[in-house]
DNA sequence: CAAAAATATGACCGATTGGTCATTTATAAA
DNA sequence: TTTATAAATGACCAATCGGTCATATTTTTG
């Protein structure tokens, strides 16, 4: 890799914890010189601007996210064992498994109504969560492991919507008690589906 | 109503849209000067700075949307058509109750790691909806209406996080499709617990 | 109506924001 | 090793930020 390219990525790496924790508009070119130790016309060689520099960072965190899920996903043999790694992987929001919490969630209510070039991104990370636990109830019932009258897609939808929700009231409490409750409901449901 | 809570009042109405919008952190003095048509000098008789007025517009838009909610609630008369006039109120997160969508959504993921006293806030209103929840079963339970051996707890824990998931994911999406699959499945659950 | 108190104004403040650029330093190519 | 190219520096910029305050105006009180 190309020293500039080197530079580039590490300071999206330093970058995108903080974006995810203090979000775009409260964090500073300042905030990422300080984390870097860059001198601010360093940052500016690599990224035109701070916008520039968000989306990268905005990007990173899906792709970190995604990557470390896929790692704990790949452990399972079976689509049932593949469902319970995905809720265990999101079941403790107070200590996730990047630092701010979930990034969709993080960038897409703050981009919501001021940055349609943030929200596209999100949007994509979500239809790419329902895809992918939409395709796995689909394997699983090719293979005869779910029930083949179980609506993969609607209980794909339901099932990141209870996490996120749920992600979000256990962070706000500051405690995954909550959280329990939506994981011992979701393994419910794929049990009761399980032939 | 004095003078001065009158101006108070007006500036927090015009203020609380904008930070439900925004967010705290994009949200300038000024953004709300322009809103009021008041003079910088005036925002500060009335709010001893800016993390003032946002708890203030926080505060706001959970009441405004609390007594609209209760507004639609009022008109049934059964338990489960409480449920379901919670539910359909939420149901078009695209064009939601107030300007802005969920305030629980917007400031709890904003205020999450950079802002203890609204993150407080954020954390009793999903609390409130809960409980708000869980009594109405209860309520239909002791009634006769639903099943005794309904979790009310576990369901309204479970259908806040599935409303709140779903809302993140249809504003992100700028359909209602997904939030109309959470409906109909909550519709469903709540259904097969009517006696 | 007059005096006192509350409210509104806008110029002004220091600090910080995102961003630029001439210059220096390090890397890559010849 | 010399030369050309890329990267790093930090002083500097205009604009905006949240916030103050003397002054003017309006409202309330006696």
């Amino acid at each position: 890799m190309a020293k500039g390219e080197e530079t580039r990525q590490f300071i999206i790496d330093k970058a995108a914890p903080i974006f995810n924790t203090k979000g775009i508009a409260a964090t500073s070119m300042s905030d990422i010189m300080e984390a870097t130790k860059l001198s601010k016309g360093s940052m500016y060689v690599h990224f035109e601007n701070k916008e520039v520099l968000a989306c990268a960072a905005v990007d990173h965190n899906m792709k970190v996210l995604g990557v470390k899920l896929q790692a704990e996903m790949s452990k399972s043999k079976t689509a049932k064992g593949e469902l319970f790694a995905y809720i265990d992987f999101f079941s403790n929001p107070v200590t996730p498994p990047i630092i701010g919490g979930c990034p969709l969630l993080n960038f897409g209510t703050e981009a919501d109504d001021t940055n349609p070039i943030v929200k596209e991104k999100i949007n994509g990370g979500i239809k790419y969560n329902q895809q992918l636990l939409g395709s796995i109830i689909a394997k699983g019932i090719a293979n005869g492991e779910f029930n083949p009258n179980w609506n993969a897609s609607d209980f794909a939808t339901v099932m990141f919507a209870m996490m996120e929700g749920g992600h979000l009231i256990s962070r706000m409490s500051g405690n995954n008690d909550k959280m329990q409750i939506i994981v011992k409901t979701l393994k419910k449901i794929i049990e009761e589906n399980t032939l």
